[in-house]
DNA sequence: CGCCTATAATTGTCAGACATTTAAAGGTCT
DNA sequence: AGACCTTTAAATGTCTGACAATTATAGGCG
């Protein structure tokens, strides 16, 4: 009674057998599969098919496995380190991959940011509001490379972000933050351009020390806007070299 | 100059390196890779470890093999479908493996739908608009199961999110929003409870078609006090049958 | 009693073989 | 000449059997 659908592969069925078994809850945290023998009698295949299986899951974080004496593959507790690695991944490959404009993927970013605005500044704490001012310190030092201006401006913003003291919301905005890195490092920041985002990141850090807010958020549109007019720019100048 | 770190694991190695090729974009989008033969000889390992590496990069959606002649492991264009589900799985797990309350996951939840209320109003179509009605019918149909009242309420808010016309932004939230049916299903609808739900839904319809973004961003918070007073009430249920 | 060693279980890797699929090349008939 | 069929070769999918490496446990030794 094994299920199939795509046009049959061994791994791929009982990979998604095992996938089901898990997420479904059949199987706990911890619990230790059948050796890859076992699995391999019991699903009738070769030790390799199941192997291929297995390392399916593995790419996904769904187990992990132990050699030795008492070792095996146990499901594994996803972590949320894990799960913003994925995330990020895959948020990055679905960006370059699919020709998603600088506008669609920086209004989406900004939108969720905004959505956190009214948790962080009720939760700040003071660590929260140290990380973001020594991010902002570190913007402002001129022998800054524009890539390392880009880290520490994903840096600030999570710093934001966990400020709202969600770490669901810091998982699902991890993608959407850190996606953005590789299109913000094609930005060639001016110092004018770096002295105007410093300028919109310390409004943003106020915002959130005072509890503000309706700051905060009007911080972000006009950080948004200011990104996209940057973006827009290099875009243009990258369409005209061909 | 191969990279190594995790205890040695060829197959690992082998996936990283040629995921960091596609990530980097060294290799591009519909490139065959070379024969399991050749990868197995230029990375000096045998054709099952290989076969191992390229199946960890297809549990992630990152290549795609053909049989045949002429066939082979090609990089695969990510789509926003295999995203979504990437998202949906990773998101889902996350919440059944840590532990995280029903309180966390519908904050984030709402958080971010509420981030999509602006641009929904402003650009939601007449299309978006019947498919949100129609899911407010099915949903005061009298014969309708609690899964399905489930299924109904993620396909409206689904058409929310769709209405903001962003892509990105529809797949961050998929993850977000399906991820929590299962905590929903725990949720036994009594008819009063769906009627209040239908009356919130319906005020977030009435809101979306006549574009009014504050009036659909109140719907959205009452529907979250709502939902999360339901939940709590499951929670506490379930607390005390141990 | 503590330390060391042997043992067995299990994953990691390899080699070679055969089965299956598939597109392209070449041949045959109309 | 063109349409259809057959062959062929390249590639993935799978199996078998073996050996290497690792590691917790059990047993032996001082």
């Amino acid at each position: 009674m094994k299920s199939e659908s795509p046009g049959s592969d061994l791994s791929s069925d009982i990979a998604r057998d095992i996938r089901d078994a898990i997420v479904e809850g059949r199987m706990i945290v911890d619990e230790r599969l059948p050796s890859e023998a076992e699995l391999a009698e019991q699903f009738g295949v070769s030790r390799p098919t199941v192997r291929e299986a297995l390392k399916r899951l593995a790419a996904q974080a769904l187990i992990r496995t132990q050699r030795g004496a008492f070792g095996g593959a146990f499901v594994n507790r996803l972590s949320y380190e894990e799960a913003y690695g994925q995330q990020v991944t895959t948020s990055t490959l679905l960006l370059s991959m699919n020709q998603v404009s600088f506008e669609t993927a920086c209004e989406a970013r900004y939108a969720m940011e905004r959505a956190c605005a009214e948790l962080a500044v009720e939760r700040r704490t003071s660590d929260h509001l140290a990380t973001m001012r020594a991010e902002v310190d570190r913007q402002t030092q001129p022998g800054l490379s524009d890539e390392g201006f880009c880290a520490s401006d994903v840096a600030l913003h999570r710093a934001f972000v966990d400020a709202a003291g969600n770490p669901v919301l810091s998982y699902q905005l991890a993608g959407a933050v850190e996606a953005m890195q590789p299109l913000m490092n094609m930005i060639t920041f001016t110092a004018r351009s770096r002295g105007e985002i410093v300028a919109l990141h310390t409004a943003l850090l106020d915002a959130v020390e005072h509890r503000n807010a309706h700051s905060a958020e009007i911080a972000l549109r006009q950080l948004e806007a200011y990104t996209l007019t940057l973006g827009q720019d290099v875009m243009a100048a990258r369409a005209r070299a061909g």
